[in-house]
DNA sequence: CTGAAAGCGCTAACAA
DNA sequence: TTGTTAGCGCTTTCAG
């Protein structure tokens, strides 16, 4: 039985290159992966008739024959208000920057937090954030995927990662607000479900009970990072009998809302209450009163993981599952005011 | 020469499966792909196999058999801003949705301009917007590889486009400026390098004309959509001997910019001057006062591309190459005021 | 330094 | 309905 080609695309062929240069596709194969030694005359030939023929290996021949991609997935879970979170962004693009300059493909893999993700044929991965997908991440780790998550601290299973200090960030936070002589200080908190969150809540808490405040119950208010919810916080917050002073907010996008709202209700930026956000979101810049907020290195993080990545793929060598917490800097602007000041 | 499986990661295959089902590999490739008809205890003995095995096909061979491989594309050139332009996320979440609802992998390439892009092995790509990469897009089409071009015109290139009605949005913002009383009016441009931006001038031109009011180049100010220069734009706008009482400017962050930067001269918005954006994003509502604004829909337009781009790829017929323009929407919130009136 | 040829794992045409 | 087997296009070992 003979059969036809079955591509009838013209695709042309490391075959094709070899015949028109006069060698064989071993020597061709050499010459595209820079591999060996080719004798300079036949180097030549094989470069010029990929020139007249515009050969491009197919990715798909190579990766059957060497069993790598080259190829990284990026796994983004889809939550209420990712995309609205701006850390997203600013993942993928410290991400997508070192993909470029590492020379690796990116899948971009915005999961829904149940689905088995499809991550075949992909070379590494990395997990920003795990909120309920754990398993698809210990899935990788048992097929000995290289893999990093990032964003998330992960203490018991057998992988690196690299997250913010979301607790010590708030502490500094709620510290601040503190040392301005604050003692009524609120939480607004983000998705509890994402440990970001839960760990700022712990911050603020830890401040507190350092600083012998009493944790007030009536004075954390939980939401799901949408300014919707932040919202609804902010108007009860605000229209409480014994309001608090200040509050620190889980987002500078939440943070905003609950000054967009203050606004409405005629109360006064920082004069009625004080703000802390978190993110250093450009955009707290633009208010009626410049945001306070804990800046956090997310373009540092997206991209160290790349290299971390990169490293886990190409070394042979195990190393040691490396652990790492990025510190975070507060930012002290205009949306705070001492106790008993006027400004 | 016999040779050892080259694979050590002990990678299971069809093959595996086929033995322990005690069917061929083609049977095992037929309920794989659910084509064909299997007899009901076959596709059980191999449906068991495969999970006994916790076989998983290797996309590589598949995609290197059949030719497809079910991964797309999203081009995003890399250019100062595009990163901070709001713009761009909203497309990723667009795009990224409907990749997940068609079982579209997703590649990211967030190319230079002038990067040949790695776009080997890929079914189908969506461009968004050109700025000097034309030549990617022609490459693309050379190779007959479906593409659809988003958030760009193109009329001298056989290629589906959807874009954006830049200039019906922008003339119909500064119509709207007009329709206040305004005459003297500014217009912040964002990079003229990019179709939007020459669009939106385009725009501010043809409302300036028709309502025969002249085109005054010293109101027009050039920038690169960044923030920074947004603000030196204003700031030199602000302080003019006969400054303009409005000022339409190409993007709502530079608006904020703008609005940031009266702000700190003292003035107030919109009594000493009306300003619209153009985008809608959600930070405009936060300001001193809310933006007014075009809304685009770029969602809208990112979700389409796909469909249209799934369509091409599995529709064998050649239709006719469709040119969308997606209409905009003016939206009236709080920075401009009627001249004359006291707001 | 070079070439022959055996895979890599799967699909699909063809025969049965 | 099922099995056989020739590719898909490249890499890589081994012999020369």
């Amino acid at each position: 039985m003979t059969r036809i080609k079955k591509n009838p695309s013209q695709r042309v062929s490391i075959e094709d290159v070899a015949k028109l240069a006069g060698v064989s596709t071993a020597t061709v194969s050499r010459v595209i992966n820079k591999i060996g030694s080719v004798r300079g005359k036949n180097k030549a030939k094989v470069l010029d008739a990929i020139k007249q023929l515009k050969f491009e290996p197919s990715v798909f021949a190579q990766r059957l024959a060497t069993g790598r991609s080259n190829v990284i997935a990026l796994v983004i879970p889809r939550y209420e208000g990712v995309f609205y979170s701006f850390y997203a962004l600013e993942l993928i693009r410290g991400v997508g920057t070192l993909c470029a300059a590492f020379k690796l493909d990116l899948l971009l893999s915005l999961t829904d937090v149940r689905s088995s993700l499809n991550l075949r044929g992909v070379d590494g991965v990395i997990f920003a954030d795990i909120i309920g997908n754990r398993h698809q991440v210990e899935d990788i780790i048992s097929k000995n995927i290289p893999c990093v998550v990032i964003n998330h601290y992960i203490d018991d299973l057998n992988v690196n990662c690299i997250a913010i200090d979301n607790a010590g960030g708030a502490q500094e936070a709620v510290n601040y607000l503190i040392t301005l002589g604050h003692k009524k200080i609120a939480h607004i908190t983000g998705d509890l479900v994402t440990q970001a969150a839960s760990f700022r809540l712990e911050g603020y808490k830890r401040a507190l009970r350092k600083n012998n405040i009493k944790i007030d119950p009536r004075y954390i208010f939980n939401t799901n990072y949408s300014r919707g919810q932040a919202r609804l916080a902010a108007d009860r917050l605000l229209r409480m009998s014994d309001p608090p002073t200040a509050v620190f907010v889980a987002s500078d996008s939440m943070a905003l809302e609950v000054m967009a709202v203050a606004k409405e209700m005629g109360k006064d930026v920082p004069r009625d209450i004080s703000i802390v956000g978190f993110d250093d979101n450009p955009s707290g810049l633009y208010g009626p009163v410049a945001l306070s907020t804990v800046r956090q290195p997310l373009i540092k993080m997206a991209e160290d993981s790349v290299k971390e990545l990169h490293r886990l793929m190409t070394e042979k060598k195990e190393t040691q599952v490396k652990k790492i917490i990025l510190p975070t800097e507060l930012v002290i602007r205009e949306s705070c005011r001492p106790l008993g000041s006027t400004r």
